[in-house]
DNA sequence: ATAACATCTGGAGTGGGCTCCATGTCAAGA
DNA sequence: TCTTGACATGGAGCCCACTCCAGATGTTAT
């Protein structure tokens, strides 16, 4: 019986995941998911015995997805109540998809805006082109010019 | 002969265009009009004798260009760099295309990810939707198992 | 046990992009 | 002319989203 208590058992990790892994992983850094923590944008990440940051799979597919949302401009408020509403428990599940589809509603309206400026980069560009044209034109002329 | 005296002439405005009109104009702040100015994002707007500024039409395309690139995104340096290319004259005419093709780039880059955003937000929105009725169909066949 | 290093916390500092303010000048109506 | 209000400038202040730091504690290799 004396290997049930020297076995550790199989399913605990030995090491913990700690944040500078989780840093290399999503390329933030550990001030920023210590950051992203401290004014709930992510939950809570669950600690070592020493108190070091000991990231799950939880806390990991948190960061992503407030990785992602926020690179698209999502409000840092906006993601804070989710992560809070996400926290009162299933009462809140209407909340939080009011919440996402308000959100996805604004990023909509971005990549929009967005895309009437890309148009109108890509018009000054042309723009730009034909002056190219017409200069190289009038070069050819000029050569033409000088055949006789 | 002496209207010609009288009459000012047809050409010339008589008010200037003040910064409180192109402020209404274009919704953007008499002090962010200044600042734009101030650092160069728009080129120099001419004045009256009395020193106000009187925005030209000239004056308001840059403002118009700038409030669309800047709200895309583009970055104020760059817009900066490409008014100051613009200063030096036709000299500058192809580093102002590489510099908007350029961020023509930045832009495209940056809605490509923030269609995966708005893809993945979309389908957390799905999951969201599912829940709702899997939710139903249990008061259903709650209702249902009430009938008998 | 000790050195070297990683992580912790609370709080201060930074940079970008405005925004506000004090003080002074200009302009238009009574 | 005098008052009232818009505009000018330079510089300070503000908000956001980090980023850095000091000092303390935990961990690992020798």
């Amino acid at each position: 019986m004396l290997y049930f208590f020297l076995n550790k058992p199989a399913s605990k990790e030995v090491t913990a995941v700690t944040i500078a892994e989780v840093s290399r992983k999503y390329e933030l850094s550990p001030d920023t998911l210590r950051y992203y923590e401290r004014i709930g944008l992510i939950p809570p990440v669950p600690r070592t015995k020493g108190g070091f940051r000991d990231y799950n799979e939880e806390s990991c597919g948190w960061i992503e997805l407030m990785k992602c949302l926020r690179a698209a401009g999502v409000h840092i408020d906006a993601l804070i109540e989710y992560v809070k509403l996400f926290h009162q428990g299933s009462e809140t599940i209407e909340a939080r998809k009011a919440l996402l589809l308000e959100q996805r509603e604004l990023l909509a309206a971005r990549m929009e805006e967005m895309r009437q400026s890309l148009e109108r980069l890509d018009h000054k560009i042309a723009t730009y082109d034909q002056h190219f044209a017409e200069k190289e034109r009038q070069l050819r002329q000029a050569q033409t010019d000088e055949i006789p």
